[in-house]
DNA sequence: ATTATCTATAGATCTATAGATAATGC
DNA sequence: ATTATCTATAGATCTATAGATAATGC
């Protein structure tokens, strides 16, 4: 008889509380803030005692960066992963978009994006989560810009067009679908977020004549 | 000699004190969250004790909802008044965008726009603060509106336009640039609203021949 | 308006203990 | 089998600060 039980040797019941722990804050976090979240209000939703829960951390400070990191990575399987099987260029585009609006849709965070609400709530308040938060939030615009590239590389879209302009256009369209969605709690507003991804990729598809010059108020 | 100084008999020093406790609150809110906003900050923020500005409130929730009225009359003055002088219309939606643009930029609010930010943090918290709130934004909404259904009205664009969606694609751009304005700090961002405004409703100018369908992969 | 004060709760620290594992003695 | 040790947690407690109230001064 063998003396270690299954092939999980070294996963301590501290190691699965401390995820639990962290999958719990990552959500919570949404709703009550990075800041709003307290350890009181953590402990009591997991079902354990304050202290025993700050023992996995040093400060709340660590806490806070560690919940940022877990919620990293449920983003990563949840939305980056499912695109980066598709094709690269505008099929890839689409499925983040697609992946991005069903994430919210299946609300894998109660209050909708992560990012984009501890953003909100660390954007004028220095310190290492915000430049985190700043940090993971340039990856995805540069994910998208990436996109952008490999599209115009594979001829789906005008070599002109201008790239920072397109990402920027196509992120308005996620984020206003995350703010209007969790908002007004009508999931019109990501259909909409969809329609508005698909209208501004359409514009970018269609121009493929030589420039042309339009003039201000003269005929066709 | 008469007793009342200068033209303000019912301006009475309480009143301007609390109208500068308002002002205060309301920039303060937009970088601590309106949660986050303690009486404590806001007393030694204005230089006068914390129990002499809580005899303004009968409590942190009315002073709260105070702000929130507060923010909404700035709003009016900064972006909706300017864009009611211009005609109704593309010309007026036009001058919503730019207001709301110049707002972020001259830092009205350090926090970037008033409502996307408290909005962001309430958006799962019921109450009266956030009723409030989406009700402001659905007036906002609701203006954006009223300016492309005055566009069709005028032959400014297509009268076939999907009114809702176009709505959405404004306010995106204005959101998006908010938001990574803010959290960037970089006015990069301002004009690619902009630019992305001009978009959207160059898409809604430009089609004005009889309805036309396309073929998913035939010949033009 | 201020000063003083109250209660509640935040993050944080300390001590105690349950349950498991390892080292040791018989 | 016994003792020692380790890990994870609970309960008690500390300090700081929140919102809130009462008494008082100008």
């Amino acid at each position: 008889m063998i003396s270690s039980e299954s092939d999980e040797p070294r996963r301590s019941k501290g190691q699965s509380s401390r995820t639990t722990i962290l999958l719990t804050a990552a959500k919570l976090a949404t709703t009550k803030g990075l800041t709003g979240l307290s350890l009181g209000d953590l402990a009591t939703e997991i079902g354990m005692s304050k202290s025993g829960l700050y023992a996995h951390f040093k400060s709340k400070e660590e806490l806070e960066l560690a919940t940022i990191e877990t919620a990293a990575v449920i983003f990563d399987s949840e939305v980056l992963q499912p695109a980066m099987k598709a094709q690269a260029g505008t099929e890839r585009l689409k499925t983040l978009a697609s992946s991005f609006l069903s994430h919210l849709e299946r609300r894998v965070f109660p209050g909708g994006c992560f990012f984009a609400s501890v953003a909100a709530e660390l954007d004028t308040r220095p310190g290492p989560a915000r430049d985190r938060v700043v940090e993971i939030l340039g990856n995805w615009l540069a994910l998208l810009r990436q996109c952008i590239l490999e599209a115009q590389d594979l001829g789906e879209i005008d070599p002109n067009t201008e790239v920072d302009q397109a990402v920027f256009e196509i992120e308005s369209m996620l984020l206003a679908g995350n703010f209007l969605f969790v908002m007004m709690n009508d999931p019109i507003h990501l259909t909409q977020a969809r329609r508005g991804v698909e209208n501004v990729l359409a514009r970018l598809t269609v121009r493929m004549e030589p420039k042309q010059k339009r003039s201000a108020h003269g005929m066709p």
